[in-house]
DNA sequence: CATCTTTCTGTGAACGTGCACAGTAAAGCC
DNA sequence: GGCTTTACTGTGCACGTTCACAGAAAGATG
């Protein structure tokens, strides 16, 4: 039993070839008569495109695909991906075009996306916490329109993105801290290769100017552990410190064990602000205090900025999203 | 500048288009000398196979399409996905194999599905957290073959999968409180029309037998707020409970949190276990005794099953793999 | 030497579409 | 009535590959 092609709807609905492919591509030129006929045959025979015979001629693949470049396990703690990962195959659906997932995280891997796409296997590439320097990008260049979620920085190639606010949340949280009366207020930072890591920095140093000093100031990799460990050596430097600014949650529930462990109370003696808002906030004790990113928007932004690209747009600006301080029990 | 073709392959190589045909699809009978010529002209001209062309042909796509029946927001909070993901990409992509996300949470998406695949627009179908019953079984019946990461249940129509031992989890983390002396032992469970609510309870009612009483059962929908207020409703019917088995750790953050409001102690007042070692397990306070899944071992095995059957096995067996308890603070 | 295998090569057709083009019939216009 | 315009339809070709087939060259076997 093969699948029904278009000549098979053509014949079934007494007409050629060209009159079902007008129809099917939204052209004009189709007698309501004939229209009506054609739509009965295709649900009586059950036919659905190939996507490859069009592909073939048309010099489109009906497909976008998303790269992951975090190095390994990194995907597994951090929910953000899901997001975009659910808005991206939505919005893209409602195009025609699927979504298909590549992983960039060593130099094989990144051999093979590159490939496959200047193999021509996709109309779009949606980047994925690309890091600066990142080969791919350079490599990429001249294929088709390609956006990032989240800042790419230091590289010459600009590519469009959308993203959320880092400093504008990393401002509001200080602000706070500041409004509360907390005198000492230290930062727990993200890795400083990565946007969020440098500009939650930045939003930090803003408010507080000169007073954030290098003693005040730890690094962390993003996950649970790295965010104890640069309480502890806080702690260390600093004893004095009553407030602490953690650039993601997760890192945050870490800084709250090692202040349980260090028999300081949270929010009395340290006010504590995390980043994100993502689940582990509210599972922590106390609650974190944290900042929103509009997630679920940024993702859309990007997807949008890629289907503009897609359809031809010459440049596209980048898009930055406002952030938002949730106050809950550590702060 | 057009992508080179395989004709431009030939002609640089001094050869014919066979011939380069054959020596990409891995057919004997090509000479030594026009083996290096070809992979030199290959490497030249930066040539790389057009899918859509040979898809034409081959009447294979060269993607496999992994649906997630998740109806909306669920995927943000459930790590498993990410691992599967990841694992899934690099499985096929050793076999040059792409994967194609698609939702299938409502009727519209399901539909999309279904056209997609019956389009023959997949090799394979790789079906995810699908629930019992799902309409979507029936239709992808006689398409390409297809697994699902988990059991899926509740249907004539079996489909083969690969997942962990729930019920022998449950049996171990109800067994150690039993070891512990814990007399009144209660549960959270999972929603009861997924495997792992259904299983979970079983393996609790394995080890208590008539003790499992229905006083002592409450349901949740793995959510953290459905988990505190199932412990709510337990405390209220039976404040006497010394131990409770929930059936996710998300859950039992919720859990922890009604304890805390109700001002027990954990562990010394009521054992609390988790089920699946997630992140959320080290961060709450305490840290949570749990069972152990070996997702990335799931992950794997569900791929290798829908190779196996691509590579034409008549049938193949589930894969149920072990789970392990992981003893922390919370009991 | 004739014949048969083995190893290798080139050629033509087919896969299912979209698109340019040619063509037809009817309607509108002077 | 001739001419243009509008609405619609069918046909041939091209897209880049694989595969079946025919055939050539070289060696093995009788």
């Amino acid at each position: 039993m093969k699948r029904p092609t278009i000549h098979d709807v053509a014949a079934a609905a007494g007409v050629s070839r060209g009159t079902v492919s007008r129809l099917l591509n939204g052209d004009k030129y189709v007698s309501p008569a004939a229209r009506v006929a054609i739509e009965r045959a295709i649900s009586e025979t059950g036919y659905v495109v190939n996507r490859a015979a069009r592909s073939l001629v048309t010099q489109r693949t009906g497909s976008v695909v998303m790269v992951l470049s975090e190095p390994h396990e990194k995907l597994f703690e951090d929910p953000n991906y899901s997001t975009l990962i659910r808005v991206a195959i939505r919005m893209l659906a409602e195009r025609d075009l699927s979504l298909v997932m590549m992983l960039a995280g060593n130099e094989g891997d990144r051999e093979r996306v590159v490939r496959y796409v200047r193999g021509g296997h996709a109309d779009g590439v949606l980047l994925v916490s690309t890091h600066a320097g990142d080969p791919l990008l350079d490599a990429l260049k001249d294929g088709p329109p390609a956006v990032s979620c989240g800042p790419v920085i230091g590289r010459e190639t600009v590519i469009p993105y959308a993203a959320a606010d880092d400093r504008l949340g990393a401002r509001q949280m200080t602000e706070y801290f500041v409004r509360l009366g907390r005198k000492r207020i230290a930062m727990i930072t993200g890795p400083m290769d990565t946007p969020g890591g440098i500009q939650r920095l930045e939003g930090f140093a803003d408010v507080l100017g000169r007073r954030a000093t290098k003693r005040l100031i730890a690094h962390g990799d993003w996950t649970q552990a790295s965010g104890e460990r640069a309480m502890k050596e806080l702690l260390e430097r600093t004893p004095d410190i009553d407030a602490v600014f953690v650039a993601s949650d997760l890192m945050a529930a870490g800084a709250l064990a090692a202040l349980r462990a260090a028999g300081r109370r949270v929010p009395d003696d340290v006010a504590v602000g995390g980043f994100d808002d993502s689940s582990v906030a509210v599972s922590t004790h106390p609650p974190l205090t944290t900042i929103r990113q509009p997630l679920a928007e940024t993702a859309k932004e990007t997807v949008r900025l890629l289907l503009a690209l897609i359809d031809g747009a010459e440049h596209v600006e980048p898009v930055v999203l406002p952030t938002e301080l949730i106050i809950r029990e550590s702060a």
